[in-house]
DNA sequence: CACATATCAGTCAGACTGAGATTT
DNA sequence: CAAATCTCAGTCAGACTGATATGT
């Protein structure tokens, strides 16, 4: 059996089907949400052949013009340096970023797309971006947005 | 190096960071609120020594009393069968579920939730509750959760 | 026989931890 | 010497595909 797509999971009864809390509260919808978001977003980047995750190395490193280090990766996308290794080691030898010796600091590496790199990430940003234009239409992208801003805020006050 | 925790991750100035388009948009503020939330859904079900993942299924389980299926499971959760076979087998390793064969179709088998499986979704469906009231004021839960709603239609938009 | 259900075997991407090298 | 940065080795949870057994 193979899994089910996206657009099944988005028109079932989720809510009832799954199993969360009251099966109507803002904890399930959010849950359903984060589900959804992140198979679509998946989705897009994998008709490109990467993964999400090492799109946003990649996307990350590209707004760190010229140059950005394993470490400052490991802070903005919350993962440990062992992983980030493994996963720049990947990413070099695909070809898409290359790694140097920072020469005012030798115990630092510097990272950088390559122009294959910089394409890849470039093409994946914008099907990103034909993605949002086909499903918000242009008057409501802003107070989306602000609605987001808005669950952020909220989502955000857990472990303080 | 550790991982940066949920709190770091929501403080710092990501939009910026995060090398998403246009780095002010809808895409990368959802972006942002999937990658918080996944993280604050985990961290509470790996305080009760259960991936989130895990708990979706007790929980779908428990829902669907007295029993389910693993392929309904499938279809609700967007998984494939081999992997849930995999899933199954943990849980049931675990003690918090068991399988048994179907009487009326002979080539299903029936899911259900032990004693000790049922209390562990239960405490977790209540961690999740106490962090619910715990970020959401009482008076904005039924207004937070139709702005849920309203991102959820416009996701749901995609593949269609 | 075609279809549905579940499992098994094999494989794999990807992440973590902990130790160690290097430099500041 | 303590702290920072990165890499390596070992390990692991967890998911997928494809083939198979069984039942309708």
């Amino acid at each position: 059996m193979i899994a089910p797509d996206v657009q099944a999971l988005a028109e079932r009864g989720w809510p009832g089907e799954l199993g969360l809390p009251e099966s109507i509260g803002f904890l399930t919808r959010l849950a359903r949400l984060v589900m959804l978001t992140e198979r679509v977003f998946s989705g897009i980047a994998e008709r490109h052949r990467i993964s999400f995750d090492d799109y946003l190395v990649l996307a990350t490193t590209g707004r760190a013009a010229p140059a950005t280090s394993p470490s400052q990766l490991c802070r903005i996308l919350g993962r440990t340096s062992g992983g980030m290794t493994l996963t720049l080691d990947r990413l070099e030898q695909a070809g898409w970023l290359r790694r140097s010796p920072d020469p005012s600091d030798r115990r630092r590496v510097l990272v950088r797309l390559t122009p294959s790199g910089r394409r890849l990430s470039e093409r994946v940003n914008r099907a990103l971006h034909e993605w949002e234009h086909g499903v918000v239409p242009a008057g409501e992208a802003e107070e989306l947005g602000a609605l987001v801003d808005r669950l952020l805020e909220v989502v955000g006050r857990s472990g303080s």
